[in-house]
DNA sequence: GGAAAAAGTTTGATATACCAAACATTTTAT
DNA sequence: ATAAAATGTTTGGTATATCAAACTTTTTCC
């Protein structure tokens, strides 16, 4: 019951993730999107096979068990929880939000996650805070200080 | 001029924490942090060593190179911004945060962090949120949502 | 100053994860 | 229906990271 590496992690999420877009998931599109050779990938399906994490057969199309899924909807659902965070609170652009979600998603736990997703709600839900407060950290962070001026107007707008 | 491995970044880490602690770092003590055996460190340590990061002779104490250092106190600079954001903003226990950040600080790049160090320095600074906003949080997760009841009054301690 | 203890190193073995290339199977298109 | 192309598997080799245990060096202390 030990926890899989980081490795395996990604083979079973991007099973899901194929899953999800062509319904089905086959060595090849794993290892384009993993960036390994087609041989690496059936080694590391047979391990997940061992597991009882996916339903293998040598030359036929793979799916995930019933555990499987559990497992790689939960990181697939870190990934997007941190994915978000990065680019709607932090502001980052797509391709470095997707980047640094993808080796996050292994390393925050699921309490921390937990976390992350009630302080986002906390912020849009927060009447001090929402979007427009999240969109004016864009010109905080390219000066790195508050702009004094707009405060009392934007004061205003805070009290709706 | 690759990056390093999460392992090789862990005890270059681990003996810039040694070497602000104690001014040595020992191979015991660096494997007592990491929980290896002393074997194992000797074997990393002359892989640091050839990679030029630190200065090593057998049976003597450890130091950082320069260029060890350089990335060495990167590290820990992700790993202390990571652990504040989780400790002070998340409210994530220090066991917790010490532990999520120990992972994460490998995972999250450079500008990443950077970014973070902003949010955070945004949510002190902008008057709409500050301290008592991230002590309000506090409440909110524990039922995860606004206590609408106190909005009013909160809402008139943020215009000071 | 020398024996015992502590610290550090070496060796040989294991596990993971990858590649390259030979090989096997399945799909495709004629 | 079958040859060619695409896809998937196997094999043998490399690199990293670890342990256990034999071994060496250094330190401690009587």
């Amino acid at each position: 019951m030990k926890g899989l590496s980081e490795n395996l992690e990604n083979y079973l999420e991007t099973i899901l993730v194929l899953q999800n877009e062509n319904t089905v998931a086959r060595v090849k599109d794993i290892a384009e999107r993993l960036n390994v050779l087609s041989g690496t990938v059936t080694s590391a399906l047979k391990t997940l096979s061992d597991k009882k994490l996916i339903n293998y057969k040598p030359y036929s199309f793979i799916t995930l068990t019933k555990e499987g899924k559990k497992i790689a909807d939960e990181i697939l659902r870190r990934h997007n929880v941190i994915k978000n965070f990065l680019q709607c609170v932090l502001l980052i652009d797509d391709k470095n939000a997707e980047e640094n979600a993808c080796r996050m998603e292994h390393s925050m736990d699921k309490f921390a996650v937990n976390r992350l997703v009630q302080f986002i709600d906390y912020i849009y839900q927060c009447p001090r805070t929402g979007e427009d407060w999240v969109n004016n950290f864009n010109t905080f962070f390219a000066q790195n200080k508050i702009a004094e001026a707009n405060c009392p107007e934007c004061l205003d707008n805070c009290l709706k």
